[in-house]
RNA sequence: GGUCCCUUAGCUCAGUCCGGUUAGAGCGCUCGGUUCACAUCCGAGAGGUCACUGGUUCAAAUCCAGUAGGGACCACCA
């Protein structure tokens, strides 16, 4: 029974109970069906490399959001679950992790055993997210979970690829590329950061062959001379122009290089204008020896250390080749010295160790066509971005065409199905695959023989013993798996029903930093396999930084745990509050602080928190501003000791979302405290309705299409804020007190009583729907509760409702029921309170107190009020006495001037005069240059000539409003001054 | 270097696209409240040269140009 309902919502046992009953009757389960449109949205996969943070909980909460919304509305709509496999991230975190616990590296182990340990990182870490996703109440279809390296994601990898090398569109490429030279892999330009470290600035000579003539240049890398094969000049440089064409003599390796022209590469300002070029260590001499047509000698391995190319440095690390290189150049007097210089160097994002360039082999992708569909599917408007302006960093991005580098040097991922034979025919493949339409080959133009492409594994000996097939070492960037996430997820290549049905889908939600990497490329592939786009909008919402500013990320130690936010305040909570966030423009500053465990004062987070490490030591603490102790506390560097109280992670701003939920349950819990009795029944016709129930029904039917139109433009934050402003300051400061009177009234007004109960119901009804796609385990657990006592119910016309509120049709209201002409009256009844109150408030007069108010209007709103007299009673324990245009103010009586209106309180004995009569002058002066403003305004011809009528008869209007109130003002300081 | 975003109350943000009331909210702050839904609450209040400088306009927080500060993405960094 209702008298049951606690005080306080109960977040957790709702959470827990609900999300159980709803994914065991299957509600988040999607099936093609013809008689409902389909509303699909693909998780941007998090990748397997560790737990959920801040993003991916703003990330999926609006994505819930949006997916329950859609089925309410009455779309059959899919939230498509998964996980990415990550390549590089994941392989590095296993291996990393490998190296500190056991001292292991993946060649100690081997690729299948490391495969192997990375499957059970990723089975752990993906439980672990998905199990984070369910409780901040995520719908998705579990079912369908994809993980970008499962059977069904892999044999769309395997299509693809081979349908892109069939075409010609994949080809093998020298490149230089980022070096990992401790993770052996190459790394995607997105994957390196730079950072400043403490180096050398070597400058040496190089004799120039056949004279006395020294070349000077400098250097930061020594050993790269061991690569070097030109000296670089500037063409315009008069300093060099009679060496240019003749030769300089490297003398480590005992090689002559040209001394050439190049505008491009040298500038003459730059330190002595000559510079040495080593086209394959370095991406501007790369550049220039493919203009000059030079030599490009590799001088490194794969670990980093110098290649038989270095001559006598042969197998040194190239640090220590440096330091020996550069000793020699000064042995042989060609140094000139070597100063300290801070050097910004390029650094691998997932080693953190500095990346070499180095020319390898590498795949790549045509980027030409591709790209230029997926341009075209944004320009024509079948792509929309909201907000708009991101579509610019999409197609700037594509318009650059730069061929996609798809090969990573790594053993977790979808393994490149290229297989090399080198000794054999044309006729050999002929004869082996001839009739295989899952087989193809093209001659290989660097190393001879052919390379050919496979859907299904080849064995190695299907050409004979004497022609074996090798496949290639090298896995695929993670983003070609992911790029066909919206349909391989669906069942791709295969014609499956789902994919007929759900596919394209319909709105991706991500942030900015991977429109590119990720949107772009979806697109793309949607393209070019389906031949068409994988969804029709995209969402792209704002990133969540710390207090000072920062994105969140590990390595600043800035993260804040989701999961810490919902034990705290509740899912819904979390969601109602991440979902104010996401508005259009900015990002959002997410300042938290640590709880005092003894004396609940909140220490604000500041930088060094962020950044204390134990480093073996004792770990660090942080001191209470309230009591002076101090404590551990929550932090990514550290667990605490064990039965050490902790300085638990709080985060302020959550409380707006606890704090409305907890207002909502108890507004839900008196309605439902009042329905005795209650019987459904259709409403009167609406004219007469109380006044407080037409304007409740306005304003609910103003604030639903609101919140709809909202949430088609993904304006989240504006819709939670629409929502919020109509349950807490219309429904519950003014209904619910309107209201009371009727509710609780006595046996022979049980007409009045039904109405009220009526309206209180579907309003209450109507708010479980608007909010049951932010809110869900809250309005999902009162819902329940109201279908006890008001099984048939809903607006505008009573009926049976679902069990639940998540299947429960979204809200639509008539909107004949929106009148602004009752809102505005309504306004000036609660202006009037409202006065009433502040003269309370100025007079310190308790409640308890009634007071007696007489109000001089026309006779128009006198009408209105003696209409609603009985409220001013309800709402402010005041009666009025006397209403309309003859009323005076008697002698010590405080008094208010509104617009229409002005009202006096009888307060003989307590009134101030003198108090009264500053608070009226402050009034008159305010008014007084107000209406000058206005008044200047008009006697400027300019705008009454010019503005738009309408503008200036607003003016006008209002010009005269205010003189009508500096007149009421006047009169009454003049019967202040005479009483 | 290119592109984009931000700068409004002590804090976190709306409002700017589409110029036109007295620029709003939440938190915090001050004052007052044990009213039978809620102290995670109620009532009242204080608090803002809308970053700066110019321009356009009858009219600028809003449009334009520039400056300063903060952030993001892309490119680059012998």
């Amino acid at each position: 029974m209702a008298a049951e309902i606690p005080k306080q919502y109960d977040p957790a046992a709702a959470q827990t109970r609900w999300y159980a009953e709803w994914s065991d009757r299957g509600y988040f389960d999607a099936e093609p069906n013809a008689d409902r449109p389909q509303h699909t949205i693909m998780i941007p996969l998090p990748n397997v490399t560790g737990a959920l943070h801040m993003g991916h909980a703003l990330n999926g909460t609006l994505q819930d959001l949006l997916t329950r919304w859609k089925r309410m509305q009455g779309f059959e709509a899919l939230w498509m679950p998964g996980t990415d496999h990550a390549g590089i991230a994941t392989q590095a975190v296993v291996e990393r992790r490998m190296l500190e616990e056991e001292g292991l590296t993946r060649h100690d182990v081997g690729r299948e055993a490391l495969v192997e340990r990375i499957w059970k990182w990723k089975d752990a870490y993906e439980q672990r997210i998905l199990s984070q996703m369910k409780l901040i109440g995520a719908s998705c279809d579990w079912r369908r979970t994809r993980f970008t390296l499962d059977e069904m994601c892999s044999r769309a990898v395997r299509r693809t690829f081979f349908r892109l090398f069939d075409d010609g569109l994949i080809y093998r490429g020298k490149r230089l590329v980022n070096w990992d030279s401790y993770l052996q892999t190459a790394v995607a330009d997105d994957e390196v950061f730079y950072e400043e470290v403490q180096g050398g600035f070597w400058t040496f000579q190089y004799p120039v062959v056949g004279s006395d003539e020294m070349i000077s240049f400098s250097t930061t890398r020594p050993e790269t001379m061991l690569g070097d094969t030109a000296v670089c000049v500037h063409p315009s440089d008069e300093r060099y122009s009679h060496l240019v064409g003749q030769s300089v003599h490297v003398p480590l390796v005992d090689r002559e290089i040209p001394i050439i022209a190049d505008a491009l590469l040298a500038k003459m300002e730059m330190g002595t204008g000559a510079v040495k070029v080593t086209p394959a260590h370095d991406p501007n001499d790369y550049a220039c020896g493919l203009r000059n047509d030079l030599p490009m000698i590799n001088i490194l391995n794969s670990d980093g250390t110098i290649n038989g190319n270095g001559g006598a440095y042969a197998g040194l690390d190239r640090y220590e080749a440096r330091k020996q290189v550069a000793k020699a150049m000064d042995d042989l007097g060609l140094s000139g010295g070597v100063e300290e210089r801070a050097i910004d160097l390029a650094h691998s994002d997932r080693s953190k160790t500095p990346i070499e360039p180095y020319l390898s082999d590498q795949w790549f992708v045509k980027m030409d066509n591709l790209a230029q569909a997926a341009i075209d599917a944004v320009e024509d408007g079948r792509v929309t971005f909201y907000p708009n302006r991101y579509a610019k960093t999409y197609l700037d991005w594509l318009g650059e065409k730069r061929d996609w580098c798809v090969s990573r040097q790594l053993w977790w991922g979808h393994r490149i199905p290229i297989w090399y034979c080198r000794s054999c025919e044309l006729a050999d493949l002929e004869a082996a695959f001839g009739d295989r339409e899952d087989v193809c080959w093209h001659p290989d133009q660097e190393n001879g023989g052919w390379l050919v492409c496979a859907e299904t594994d080849l064995v190695g000996d299907e050409l004979g013993e004497s022609h074996p097939l090798v496949q290639d070492e090298d896995v695929l960037d993670t983003w070609f798996s992911s790029a066909l996430w919206p349909h391989s997820t669906l069942g791709w290549p295969e014609s499956t029903e789902s994919l007929d049905y759900f596919y394209p889908g319909s709105v991706l939600v991500t942030s900015r930093d991977i429109i590119t990497l990720w949107v772009a490329r979806m697109v793309l592939t949607g393209l070019y396999n389906m031949g068409d786009i994988p969804f029709s909008q995209v969402c792209v919402h704002p990133k969540i930084l710390d207090g000072f500013g920062q994105t969140m990320s590990k390595s600043k130690g800035n993260g804040v745990d989701p999961m810490d936010l919902v034990d705290r305040y509740g899912a819904d909570a979390v969601r109602f509050t991440i979902a104010s966030f996401a508005g259009e423009t900015q990002d959002i500053r997410l300042p938290v602080g640590y709880e005092c465990p003894e004396c609940g004062h909140v220490i604000p987070q500041e930088l060094k928190h962020q950044q204390a490490t134990p480093g073996g030591g004792e770990k660090p603490r942080i001191e209470c501003g309230g009591c002076g102790k101090s404590w551990q506390y929550t932090s990514p560097w550290y667990d605490p000791d064990d039965g050490e109280p902790v300085a638990r992670m709080v985060a302020e701003r959550f409380e707006t979302g606890r704090n409305f939920c907890n207002k909502f349950w108890n507004a839900a819990r008196f309605a439902m405290l009042n329905l005795e009795g209650y019987e459904p029944g259709p409403l009167p016709v609406i004219e007469l309705l109380a006044i407080e129930d037409r304007w409740v029904l306005s304003r609910l039917s103003r604030t639903a299409a609101q919140v709809t139109s909202y949430l088609d433009r993904y304006q989240f934050d504006q819709a939670t804020r629409t929502l919020r402003d109509f349950v807490w300051n219309e429904f519950c400061d003014w209904y619910l007190e309107m209201v009371k009177p009727r509710l609780q009234s006595d046996a022979e007004e049980t007409e009045a009583r039904a109405t009220a109960q009526r309206v209180l119901v579907g309003v209450l009804d109507s708010l479980l729907r608007l909010l049951a796609p932010t809110t869900p385990f809250i309005t999902e657990e009162l819902w329940e509760r109201l279908a006890e006592l008001a099984p048939s119910r809903g607006l505008p016309e009573p009926g049976p409702v679902t069990e639940c509120v998540m299947r429960a049709a979204w809200l639509e209201l008539p909107a004949e029921w929106v009148d602004d002409a009752l809102e505005e009256r309504f306004e000036r009844l609660q202006e009037i309170i409202v006065a009433v109150r502040n003269v309370r408030s100025t007079y310190t007069i308790p409640r308890s107190t009634r007071l007696s108010l007489s109000v001089r209007c026309g006779p128009d709103v006198a009408e209105d009020f003696e209409a609603v007299s009985g409220q001013f009673l309800n709402l402010s324990n005041t009666e009025l006495t006397a209403v309309g245009p003859e009323v005076s103010q008697a002698a010590g009586a405080a008094s208010f001037a509104l617009g229409g209106a002005d009202g006096y309180i009888d307060l003989e004995g307590v009134v101030d005069r003198d108090a009264e009569r500053a608070k009226h002058t402050k009034e008159l002066e305010k008014l007084t240059g107000m209406i000058a403003g206005h008044e200047k305004k008009l006697a400027n011809e300019n705008f009454v000539s010019k503005a738009p009528v309408e503008v200036v008869d607003g003016v006008r209007a209002t010009l005269a409003g205010l003189r009508e109130q500096l007149e009421r003002v006047n009169d009454i300081l003049g019967q202040l001054d005479a009483g």
